[in-house]
DNA sequence: GCCAACGTTGGC
DNA sequence: GCCAACGTTGGC
C-alpha cells in the first residue's frame, strides 16, 4: 500500500486521445505529452506518485466531463514532442540537456458514464472542485479525496 | 518590476 | 464563432 495517495484531473481533448483510445492503448497506458503550464509541469515533476488516481476529463468537445478513471504510472520524464520540429508541441527554447516539459505516462482503468458539467455543478458536495471554478485553464489540477470520492464511489456508479 | 499587448484555453 | 479569463512576452 503507498503510503500517500493523491488524486488528479487532467484534461484530454478526445480528438486526440479520448478514454477509449487510453484503453485500447498498449497496457492501457499513453504517455501524457503537450502539457505546456509551468503549474501543470510542476504537479507533473513534484507532486505526482505512482498510483495517484485521475480523473479522465473530455475537453473542447461537444461534450466535457470526466469520462473515465485512470492512474499515474510512471515517474516524470522529458516530453518527446516537445524537441520534434513537426509536432504542435514542439518548443524551440527547449534544449535536449535541459528538458523544460515532463511528461506522466497515464494507465487507464475504466470507462464511466459521462459526467458532464452540468452534473457536476448540481452537487454541493463538489463546490471548490478546480475544474468548475470559472476561468480555470490548467489541465491539470489536484482533487481534494472528499471529492475524489463522491465523483468514485458515488456519481461513477449512478447511470 | 510593471503592465499592455498578445496568444491560448475552453465552455457555450 | 464568440468571448471571458488567464498566462506569457517584451518594452520600458
Amino acid at each position: 500500500m503507498p503510503d500517500r495517495t493523491g488524486f488528479w484531473l487532467m484534461k484530454s481533448e478526445p480528438d486526440e486521445c479520448s478514454i477509449d483510445d487510453a484503453l485500447a492503448a498498449p497496457d492501457r497506458t499513453v504517455a501524457w505529452t503537450g502539457v505546456r503550464n509551468y503549474q501543470a509541469r510542476n504537479f507533473i515533476r513534484d507532486a505526482m506518485r505512482i498510483g495517484d488516481g485521475v480523473l479522465f476529463y473530455h475537453s473542447s468537445c461537444p461534450q466535457p466531463g470526466i469520462a473515465g478513471i485512470a492512474r499515474i504510472a510512471s515517474e516524470p520524464r522529458p516530453d518527446p514532442t516537445q524537441f520534434d520540429p513537426a509536432s504542435k508541441y514542439f518548443d524551440a527554447a527547449s534544449r535536449a540537456d535541459a528538458p523544460r516539459w515532463l511528461l506522466r505516462d497515464v494507465q487507464a482503468l475504466r470507462r464511466i458514464p459521462l459526467i458532464d458539467l452540468a452534473r457536476l455543478r448540481a452537487h454541493a458536495e463538489l463546490d471548490g472542485l478546480l475544474v468548475l471554478r470559472k476561468g480555470n485553464r490548467l489541465s491539470i489540477t489536484p482533487v481534494e479525496p472528499r471529492h475524489w470520492h463522491f465523483i468514485v464511489d458515488r456519481l461513477a456508479r449512478d447511470t
